[in-house]
DNA sequence: CATGAATGAGATTTCATTCAT
DNA sequence: TATGAATGAAATCTCATTCAT
């Protein structure tokens, strides 16, 4: 005694995709309501308009919903932070400054992009197969390494290696800095009634700075 | 006799304290055996000899556990490198190497240290009382200020603040960096299979040289 | 953040028990509401004023529920026979015709024994613990040789091994004959409307009339 | 091209009648590999090579199809019965043996058929259309009632209804007798470690015996 | 007619947390 | 204080059945 309703189908893989889209999107909109904590698998399929069985059709689990969140996120900054790269004309002071704007105006306009990677490790990869952490991970680096190309055009004097982890320790800056200032309301109350607001970095300020010294140390070695 | 395990009562203060300690040992102790995922309660329970209820009379929730336990090795690895900075013979590459061979080992020494520390924000701080959270802050904030106080007087031409920051942004180095390695067996199979191993940075080298890096641009300002 | 009400607690083995039993008389309640499938989890939890974990703490499956059900049923059913058989002053018809009647008359007092022992092996015992379907035939078998004990005792002439196996084989007709006439009201319809109500032979004559010839063969070698 | 996989379609009435029989073969392959449960649609869908929705044109439900393999199976048996009710030439005894013989070899030739018949009322019947069940029913009943005449030309001491009642009671101990000794094997490990075997009786010998004393009984009028 | 995407009920599991005893 | 029974949200899975294409 099964009640199905009407719906459209997804039939071909473009309408596949689609479908999977709309599935990102619910989740997309459901967690930035509510950035404490990943929603459950039923409010996504709600909020999307399908059933919780189709989620699970296209999605083998809740964190696989997220990591494709975040893979797509990391996608679309290299893409951009590449083609700030591609300019030729930067001076490497422009280029520089240019990568931290682009990296900090996409974390601002993607308010889910930062919490998101700062699960990675400790919940998305902890509950997704293998095959597809591997993806993720592959897709991330291969991009980090095109921007490591592109970076090397401008900065000719450091080998490829340097460039790549440039970018990595960039990347382990944004995830470090941002977990550290990334402090629940309350507990943000609690720090001011004590006066000790101090105590949480502001994440921009922090990044540029640690993010110079770090090229500076690299573009002027010892 | 509806209750022959029963077991005895903490009166005292140090008796408190101790069987605190007691389930911080084997919150420890199962964690270490499996550091992909807390341990549940009734496994710490057990492990601690005492019934599921009676770890709520001492821990508000699991994740305050495991804070605790954090926020114990965080003040140890900084009490460690405070010693290192007190030396006032060493010269600055020295105090550097120091340091960073210091934190290196304690990584090592304490393998729980640095996947507690990845999940802080993402899982401990999101599920412990905003009032112990602060007091975690506040105490760590401390000691890193003491830290940076002990670093100035090697370093006398950087002000406070830069000390300070310097210590935060090798903290957050430190986190996401060990987030960036740290990937579960069966992802590095995958990925050892598609010959793309080189994609998982190793910890340690990508530590001193980020750190070298970092330390470098704050003493050799453009 | 969980929401527990506020329960009484089954401490001791005593009120364990109890507490068992309500969930078997829910789930007893809610079966002949509708024998026509079992009810689920969540429906006899809500019966039993229970929350859907607290039935899984007394029982693995919900088959399990359904196979104690039927083996306390059995077990009442063949103590009231082993009862009838020990009365010594009886005739050998008025024997047969004791046992005929008091298992008629358990079957319609007990409405649920046939339907649940008629889904035994292809329902409950597929979706339950070996070791429990082992403690149930253990249990039902026992019982039934007491009763072939019992038996004996009017019918010397028979062996041990005869009086088992008519009670094995009484059984297997009660079974088959009552799933034979068990047609549900649908079907009895439509056959009905097609003058073929014959067909669905009436269940206590042809039990009568089977376990007579059945025993009356055995009382009468050739 | 959104569908390269489609297949032909059965127009005329042979063809769907084969399509028909494809399913029911592929369901009945597939039943054999695991007697303990009905294989699942999608599963027989893909042995016959067909997709799930078209075996939804050709049965209501999943359970129709067993219940034709089952129909037919009884045909098949009734059938074999009547020739051998047909040998005028037989002795009682003869008569009797035979059936028996046949009746076993059978269900030894087709281990699918006691299976299926254990589950009829509590699943088969309960998930098809009342229409469908009244089909089989008629039919079962039409076979069994020529069988039943075919019996009284060599018993003609007995009534018509003697004779159909004798098949049907011996229906029902073929059909408790299965139920009974059909123990999934890992609850017969169990009773084995216990040394409980003996509790699950052996189908062949309990029927050959049950079948004579109702016969017997039926032969030697009190 | 054929297809397979979509549905959704329900079973089962896990487990942090509460609270009656 | 100590205990562990009870709770209930949520994840995941299965799968028969429907129905848009």
């Amino acid at each position: 005694m099964k009640h199905p309703t009407r719906r459209s189908r997804a039939i071909d893989e473009q309408e596949k995709a689609a479908r999977r889209l709309s599935i990102l999107e619910a989740a997309r909109a459901l967690y930035l309501l509510q950035p404490t904590q990943l929603p459950s698998v039923i409010s996504i399929a709600q909020q999307a308009g399908l059933a919780k069985g189709t989620v699970y059709l296209y999605f083998k689990t809740k964190e696989e919903i997220f990591l494709d969140l975040l893979g797509a996120l990391y996608q679309q900054l290299l893409q951009e932070l590449t083609e700030v790269a591609d300019d030729r004309e930067k001076s490497n002071e422009d280029l520089i400054g240019g990568l931290i704007n682009q990296t900090t105006r996409f974390v601002q306009e993607h308010p889910h992009f930062m919490p998101l990677a700062s699960m990675t490790s400790s919940i998305l990869e902890r509950n997704v197969e293998a095959e597809r952490v591997a993806d993720f991970k592959a897709e991330l680096m291969g991009r980090i390494q095109i921007l490591a190309v592109g970076l090397r055009r401008h900065l000719p004097q450091l080998t490829e290696t340097q460039c790549l982890n440039l970018l990595l320790h960039t990347n382990a800056l944004l995830l470090g800095l941002w977990q550290m200032q990334s402090v629940p309301a309350q507990v943000k109350e609690v720090l001011t009634q004590r006066n000790l607001d101090a105590l949480v970095p502001a994440f921009e300020p922090a990044l540029r700075e640690s993010m110079t010294l770090l090229w500076r140390g690299v573009l002027q070695p010892a």
